[in-house]
Parts: structure tokens; sequence; C-alpha cells
DNA sequence: GTCGAATATCTCGATTTCGAGATACTTTTT
DNA sequence: AAAAAGTATCTCGAAATCGAGATATTCGAC
């Protein structure tokens, strides 16, 4: 056990309240979102499809926050039901275009609605000033972190200060 | 596809911008803690455990933000891999203790500092001030979420306005 | 004190997610 | 226009995570 001179540490206790408070509010999106049967990542799909209409797979993947192969798996049991569909974009022979079907449609445009409701309800102990000023430093704050991601993948794979003796690595 | 009255929509907002954020700051954390050989999670047990001693494996179940049954898997790996013991507490024949041992201890206190600095770039983004500001907005936030939980597990398993005929439910 | 509710931990099977790479195509460079 | 670099999607196997429930123990109300 070490001494926690975190008590004034702002970065990282910024860190802990951000992972906190955010599991804190996916813990109602997941359970909303169960109530219809859904897992969080297939109502992401439907969800940005109904909102933005046909997208490339690519796109979709970006805003719902997985990785590729995760897509492909969650889209691939979304057209299984019938709830969306694959098509081969003409200008770019690489890209699937996704859409959803009139079934998945009418079942999002029924879903979203309460599941928006229970969203809002999750962050409504915050008044409405401070969520517009929460969502100012969120919004600057993903926006550094991800840069800074991309400034690093064209770095060197950064070896830090220490390394662990390869005894203890596995 | 549907019009945007999202527009201003600040709840919403703020819900997609705090996954969005979050989502950013984890890479840093995930890319950080998979330098050592660790995943996020192994890497939570250690480092709470470096910085509170002894604990019942509830507590710190509680403080890493997972479910009960991966709490086990995950202290079931470190002890296999000789860093963290279990004992039995006196007090409550429930309870099982866990604590680092001195290789675990050894090695967090290694592999800490440098994680905590890679943490500190990733949200240096917003300046200290903001950082402040963010923290306890984000507190707030986190608290309401988690007490509305608390109260609804007490309600009515709230089966919400709407609810898809069972044809489309699966 | 006893009985029922609550809590702590673990087991087990199923699902989800990831990561590394294959493949096919496009864009940029030379 | 050929080579190289980059991008989009998918495959496959491994790992992480969950959820329901089993078991043991403690707490609280009566």
């Amino acid at each position: 056990m070490v001494e926690a001179s975190q008590r004034t540490d702002t970065p990282l206790k910024l860190w802990v309240t951000l992972a906190r408070a955010f599991d804190a509010v996916e813990h109602h999106s997941r359970a909303s979102i169960a109530r219809f049967g859904l897992g969080a990542t297939e109502f992401g799909v439907l969800e940005v499809l109904y909102h933005k209409g046909r997208l490339p797979v690519c796109e979709v993947q970006r805003r719902i926050l997985v990785e590729s192969s995760s897509t492909t798996y969650v889209v691939d049991k979304l057209v299984k039901r019938g709830l969306v569909r694959r098509r081969p974009s003409g200008r770019d022979r690489r890209v699937v275009l996704l859409a959803l079907t009139p079934a998945g449609r009418r079942l999002i445009g029924r879903i979203f609605p309460p599941h928006a409701n229970a969203m809002r309800r999750a962050v409504a102990a915050l008044p409405a000033r401070q969520q517009a000023q929460a969502v100012r430093l969120l919004r600057a704050l993903g926006k550094g972190a991800a840069a800074l991601s991309l400034v690093e993948r064209h770095t060197q794979p950064h070896v830090e200060d220490v390394l662990p003796p390869a005894g203890e690595r596995r």
C-alpha cells in the first residue's frame, strides 16, 4: 500500500471520475435497451442508421465505438433478424452500405423514444446549465485524447520510462 | 432516417459526449496497460490493492466496475501468476480478503507511475482549471445516475411507455 | 432465538469483444 | 502504369465479460 499523493492529482482524479460517471450512466443505457431484447451495440447500429440513413460499415463502426470485427458480428445478427440489409456501394467496391429494413425501421422507431427518455432521466441529476457546461468540457477532453492517439500512431510505439524485466512479463 | 431534433437536446448530447470522451481516454489507458502485458481489469485489481491495501473481493469489485463473476475470473489469473493472494477474513466467513504478494507489489510499483503519466497526458488537452471543473460535474453526474439505479431497483422493474409487440421481440 | 431477506463469493455456460491477419479494392507515389 | 501505401470488410480463434443461479454466511425483524 502506498500513500495517496493523489489527493490533489486532478488529472488522475478526472480519469477516475470520468470512468465512474460513464459506468453509472451506461448502466441505465444497458438496462433500458435490454428491455427490448437488444444489446447495446445492436441498438447502436439501428440507432445510427435510423438517424443518418444508409451508411458504409466503416462509418457505422466509427460511431458505435467498437472494433471492426465486432461490427461485422453485430451486423450479421441484425441481418439474420431481418432488421438491417447489406448492399454493395457502386462507387467504391470495397464498401458495403448498411440500411434499415422496414421491420428495422419500425422497431427502432418504437424503441428509440422511450430509450431517449430513459437517458434523459439518467443524466437529469445535473441541471441544464451544468449539462451544457459538461458537454463543452467533455467534447474538448474527448477531442484532445483522440487527437493524441493519432499523433502517437505516427510516433515510435513509445516504450515508456519503465519496462518490467522479462521474467515478470508474460 | 429521422430528422435530428437532437439539435438542442442537451441531455442526449451529454450522454453521447460522455461516451465518446470516455472511449477516447480509455483507449490510452488500455494501450498504456497493454505495454506491460496486463489487461485493464487485471491492472485495476493490482492498482486498488496497491493503494488501499488488503481488501475484500466485493470491495475490489465495487472499485473496478465489473460484475462479480468477472472479478473472480481476474483474481484467479492474478493468483495463478503469483501476484495476489486470497485469504479468509476472520470476522465474516463469507468474505475473502485479497492482498498483493511481494511480486505483485513490485510489479505494480514499477508499472503504476508510468501509467499514471500516460493518463495525465491523455487528459492534458483540458487545462487544469477546466479539469477541476469537469471533475465536479462528472462527480455529480455519476452520483446522480448511480442513485437513480438504486431507487429503480426498489421500484417495479419499470416497463416503459412502450413495448414491442411479441412478434418482434426475440 | 428463529426465519426470511440480504450479502459475499464462486461456478458454469453463453455471449460479446477483441486482435491479428487475409482479401480485395483504391489512392498516392514514383 | 506499376509499385507502394492506405482503406474497407471479413474470418478465425482467443480472451473477457456477463447473467443466472448455487452455496454459505450474516443481519434484521419479530
